[in-house]
DNA sequence: CTTGACTCCGTACTATACTACAGACCCCAT
DNA sequence: ATGGGGTCTGTAGTATAGTACGGAGTCAAG
């Protein structure tokens, strides 16, 4: 499945054409390496193995958290090797991510706390309404 | 604390006077109880515990992932005493929430897993960089 | 009774991440 | 060689959740 065109490259990442078009113009996917075609503008880009990487990365990091602009940053890391830097957002990130975690299951305990009162308790107001205190 | 002005309503709820309004706006927050003053228009609106309950439950149901358009279904529920309906909502947050929850910690282990051998290994790229495949 | 801080309302602007569209161009099968 | 569909660039619009601001009115301390 080497060289598609954008629309296959689309697929492969389970992204919109005019997603992959956002990502480049953001400058998470490269734009230059576009092919001289027959007329005076260059022809269609292609899409190899290495995008259908860069692109899934990007799916990947933004389902961690990443915003696209720290993506920016981790996608220009790829081109200096810069590890320590690299490990720094990824702490950031993984402590981020416990605390969300956390913060999560203790809504959802909550949440499942509330849900049963309104179901088991009859008089008065449901609990999720009245006393929502997470 | 009864009867607050708006700037100290916010700062109970932990929010700004903006957002205050833009609650009020969306029919999160009411705006009826203006109090007649002595000029032609009332005066200030004046918020009481009730109020602070009710911007507290926006908060935490934000917290829980609610958006402020379901979050504005639920307040409407208060008024109605719909349980059914309540607990139905509940239940599918519940559900969303393992669901991110599940995510999260997946992509919490790659990560670490990841940086891991980003720190320890030291010849090539950072596996971050090249192999963030959650 | 003045003055300064606060409030009201409406409107406009911001950030993030898309999503859509116009008009021109290009490629390939027929 | 041609026609239809995909692609190009650039610009504009959407959704969500705020955030900012102008101008007028109001409250409350001195």
């Amino acid at each position: 499945m080497v060289s598609l065109t954008i629309a296959g490259f689309a697929r492969e990442g389970g992204v919109g054409v005019e997603t992959v078009r956002y990502y480049q113009r953001r400058g998470l996917l490269g734009t230059q390496d576009r092919p001289e075609g027959s007329g005076s503008a260059g022809g269609f880009r292609r899409y190899g193995a290495d995008d259908v990487r860069r692109l899934r990365f990007i799916r990947s990091a933004q389902a961690a958290g990443f915003t696209l602009e720290q993506i920016g940053e981790l996608v220009a890391l790829d081109a200096t090797d810069d590890r320590a830097r690299a490990r720094e957002l990824a702490s950031a990130r993984i402590a981020a991510l416990d605390a969300q975690i956390e913060e999560l299951s203790r809504v959802r305990a909550s949440l499942q706390r509330l849900a049963q009162e309104c179901g088991t308790g009859s008089e008065g107001p449901c609990p999720i309404l009245t006393a929502f205190d997470f």
